[in-house]
RNA sequence: GCCGGAGUAGCUCAGCUGGUUAGAGCAGCGGAAUCAUAAUCCGCGUGUCGGGGGUUCGAGUCCCUCCUCCGGCACCA
């Protein structure tokens, strides 16, 4: 069993925001965060490597601190656009379904996404857990049957929203008139909850973040909530309606309860759902906010389910004005960037570059300018200079105390033969604090401004070797014990902040403490300390961000 | 139209509840160093903080107004 509250000043820092109730200290704490579920109409692209890299940073630091975290993503397959898909291409939906959500499905490897569950909303324990909470919300008084009006085109034989409607009052695809038909639903009674939500955001402002994605969904709630339908009828690709075998329940609603349902069998024969359950964090992104902040809220409460502590909604990803030029080779391709650069490459630049939570632009460009200038030259050099002086100035053994088996440990001892090592309190200034920092901007989900903080510090590292000028101190044997003292704190000062970056940078960081031959990977090892290594013998290494020629293709 | 954001150095952006000479990274110029993936470090910015008006001892930071850009305004997974 895992640590409770390694980090007990991660949740303790926090003056206001009421994230985790109290945890008892018998009990870890659970994470649970998740990646919307991605429709299978579409192939796999940056916007969703970028949504699942977020969750899982965050995932991963969860698990830094000794928590248990549950980390899920998946494929939402249901729905008319599917079928229409599968149906042009003369397949049954179920095919097309399965041959797409193989391609989702793969990519969280790609991109090193720890996931712990892959749910498809076609498994058939989601389709039944659908049922089951949504006859819920039927028997406690939320669904009726209503007459759904709208414009309707024919030639597709469905609804028309109204912003798809072109002009003249045309079918987008058919171009031919649309007209007004009724068809009967059943409906959810969103507007019952026009208080329910208005109280929620009211107290509870953190429940949406950021800021402005919460004022969002709070005006588009003041405006007033209609009932929205709940059911299709005359469509088989979906969900069946149990009470009603005319119908399939509108996607939305079976798409969002896989956060729910998940849970429920994603481990045969144990129910994770008392542990999981409210989410933690669910990211999304901008475009389906709605969806997440209103009316899933209000069918959880109609269910009587307990609400998801955040929605965490993140920006676009620009390519230089939204075009897509290939031509122009300024796409972003992230099965390329990943076989050339790996993933933790793409998952650096992505938070890196663009402001987690806002809008950006992303460009091979600013990638590559990114990769070289920070990763290989910051980073990766940092690594290999530190590493080299240690081989060079010390046969590759980190010095230190006699083997004092880790820790800084007891305070008392004499001083024997070995020169006694403190942190420099240079390095050590610049350190305090850091991790808990890190944590303490994780939990808002300031994912960019938690790399920068530890990018600072590698700055830092790079400063010391310039002040402390190790190749100076190694041409006087008098000053043995100096050059001692500042190799220690460099290699200390790596690791620290290679842990601190194992959520952006998992494959190289685990590589590197190997190395290093302190492969801790917990929150509670980010702290400089004096002996941390001492007498470990370090490995070479390849360089962890090789030089890339940057040619076209 | 209504609501909400944003407009800060060549580029990308920080600047919380108003307070010393407005900051960082990148790019550019100059220098130092040589442990390292020719990487690193140091120095160098006369910026109308979108325009105008106001409050204040004092405003990039508050109020008003105007301009420009972006997003939301219900059934689009």
């Amino acid at each position: 069993m895992m640590l409770a509250g390694c980090l007990g000043l991660a949740a303790e820092a926090q003056p206001s925001p009421p994230r985790c109730p109290d945890s008892l200290a018998a009990v870890p704490e659970t994470f649970y965060v998740t990646t919307p579920i991605y429709y299978v109409n579409a192939a796999p692209h940056l916007g969703h490597a970028y949504t699942t890299i977020a969750a899982d940073v965050m995932a991963r630091h969860h698990r830094q601190r000794g928590e248990e975290v549950f980390f899920l993503t998946g494929t939402d397959e249901h729905g008319e656009p599917v079928a229409d898909a599968a149906h042009a291409q003369g397949v049954e939906p179920q095919e097309l379904a399965d041959r797409n959500a193989e391609r989702f499905k793969a990519l969280a490897p790609k991109l090193n996404a720890s996931n712990d569950f892959f749910i498809r909303t076609t498994d058939p324990e989601h389709m039944a857990k659908v049922q089951e909470v949504l006859s819920k919300v039927h028997e406690n008084g939320y669904v009726y049957k209503g007459l759904y009006e709208g414009w309707y085109c024919p030639r597709c034989a469905d609804f028309k929203a109204e912003n798809e409607i072109d002009a003249g009052n045309r079918c987008p695809i058919h171009h031919i008139e649309l007209v007004r038909e009724k068809e009967e639903n059943y409906f959810f009674a969103l507007s019952k909850f026009q208080e329910p939500l208005e109280k929620l955001y009211e107290e509870r402002p953190e429940w949406v973040a950021p800021r402005t994605r919460c004022n969002e969904a709070r005006s588009f709630i003041i405006g007033g909530l209609r009932d929205v339908p709940l059911t299709r009828r005359h469509l088989t690709w979906g969900v069946p309606v149990p009470w009603d075998s005319e119908h399939v329940f509108y996607v939305w609603f079976d798409a969002l309860l896989n956060y729910y349902s998940a849970l429920s069998y994603a481990r045969p024969g144990e129910d994770l759902t008392p542990r999981f359950w409210p989410a933690s964090c669910h990211v999304i992104a901008k475009d389906i906010l709605r969806f997440h902040t209103v009316y899933w809220p209000a069918l959880l409460l109609a269910a009587g389910l307990e609400l998801p502590e955040r929605v965490f909604v993140h920006g676009y990803l620009l390519m230089e004005g939204e075009k897509m030029s290939k031509s122009l080779g300024n796409v972003l391709d992230p099965f390329t960037v990943i076989e050339r650069y790996g993933a933790d490459a793409l998952r650096f630049y992505l938070l890196r570059d663009v402001s987690f939570g806002q809008d950006g632009s992303v460009s091979t460009a600013a990638f590559e300018q990114r990769y070289e200038s920070e990763l290989a030259n910051d980073y990766g050099n940092l690594a290999s200079r530190t590493l080299a002086m240690v081989a060079r100035y010390r046969n590759g053994v980190v010095p230190g105390g006699a083997g004092s088996g880790g820790g800084v440990g007891g305070g008392g001892g004499g001083r024997g033969g070995a020169s006694e090592l403190v942190p420099d309190p240079a390095l050590a200034g610049d350190f305090a604090g850091l991790a808990e920092r890190v944590a303490e901007l994780i939990d808002r989900v300031e994912l960019t401004s938690a790399l920068d903080e530890i990018w600072q510090r590698v700055r830092r590292l790079n400063r010391y070797v310039e002040e402390q000028a190790p190749w100076v101190l190694a041409k006087d044997p008098a000053r043995a014990a100096d050059l001692d003292r500042v190799l220690s704190m460099l290699i200390e000062g790596l690791r620290v902040v290679t842990v601190l970056l194992h959520p952006f940078l998992p494959a190289t960081s685990v590589l590197l403490l190997e190395a290093l031959g302190t492969p801790d990977l917990s929150l509670t090892a980010a702290q400089l300390r004096a002996n941390a290594t001492a007498g470990q013998t370090v490995a070479a290494i390849e360089p962890l961000f090789p030089r890339i020629e940057a040619g076209d293709s």
